[in-house]
DNA sequence: CGGGTAAGTTCTCTTTCAGAACCTGTCAAT
DNA sequence: ATTGACAGGTTCTGAAAGAGAACTTACCCG
């Protein structure tokens, strides 16, 4: 298994990650999510290198998880939004945050976390079946190939 | 930010990510979940090389995601175990393994999939709040740092 | 004209990674 | 008693990726 080949694997976690797996893509995607559009804006909240986040952007848009578009002429200026692709790695942020902030401990700084726009208050995320609303847990599913063969 | 100071982030994604961000590190992480608990299983599986690997287990281990323990004596040997940290990120792994089931298109082998242990059918997760059992989505949830400022 | 802004690209230098060989402790077979 | 195998690493070397800073392009403003 090689990294720049990732995406040719059956596993779709390998799949996924040939996308989302690179250093501070993630990091970038907080930021769309959180907003931020432009590359200058990026690149004074993340701190990353121009050449990164030239390379990080142009990747996720290469992949339909952003898209490049511009908001001027005469300079020519693009900025980068979230495609639908994008906004449905939201689940997945929030599983990380939820995971970080029970059990990535802190020290100084105050932590941020999720509320609900609606309520104001703490979210706490579960991930169920959409069919029978069960919880979903290791114990509860396991993984087939398509080609029949039991993984776990 | 530095990608080797990310724990002292106030941001959980950052946080989240010093742990389980690096390169391989969460395909390691899928194969703890498949049962997998040796070092050499690994790295057959990864093929990534056991430099790396040894330096993601000391990581994943001092970050209390997985725990080393010896399952024989003379010679002494170990395997490795998710802990109840590390059984806390099943979440993201589904959300991923989901994202990239419906967004990162394959050619030529088959994929895998997940299914209910018990029906056998295969699930569709969704993320929702625990208490309201609304689903959560980037437009009911904004962020906020917990020393008051509003970030989105 | 000089300076500022936005979005990159191009340098050099350091860190990380890949690929392969080597090491250690034990057992089992020759 | 040597040889080989096994498990879990460590130690090499060379290649790739990343950090930090300067440079580029195209425009606007004063």
């Amino acid at each position: 298994m090689k990294w720049n080949e990732l995406q040719n694997e059956s596993c779709p976690v390998a799949r996924g990650l040939s996308v989302v797996g690179d250093r501070w893509t993630m990091l970038v995607l907080r930021d769309c999510f959180l907003g931020i559009r432009r590359f200058e804006q990026m690149q004074d909240r993340l701190g990353i290198t121009r050449h990164v986040l030239a390379d990080r952007l142009r990747k996720l848009e290469g992949a339909g998880v952003l898209r490049r578009e511009a908001y001027q002429d005469r300079p020519l200026r693009h900025e980068y939004r979230l495609t639908e692709r994008g906004k449905a790695l939201y689940p997945m942020l929030v599983s990380l945050i939820d995971w970080a902030n029970a059990h990535v401990p802190i020290e100084g700084s105050p932590s941020v976390t999720l509320v609900s726009r609606s309520a104001g208050t703490p979210i706490a995320p579960m991930l169920v079946d959409r069919v029978t609303g069960e919880e979903i847990t290791h114990r509860s599913v396991s993984a087939i190939s398509n080609a029949g063969a039991r993984k776990a």
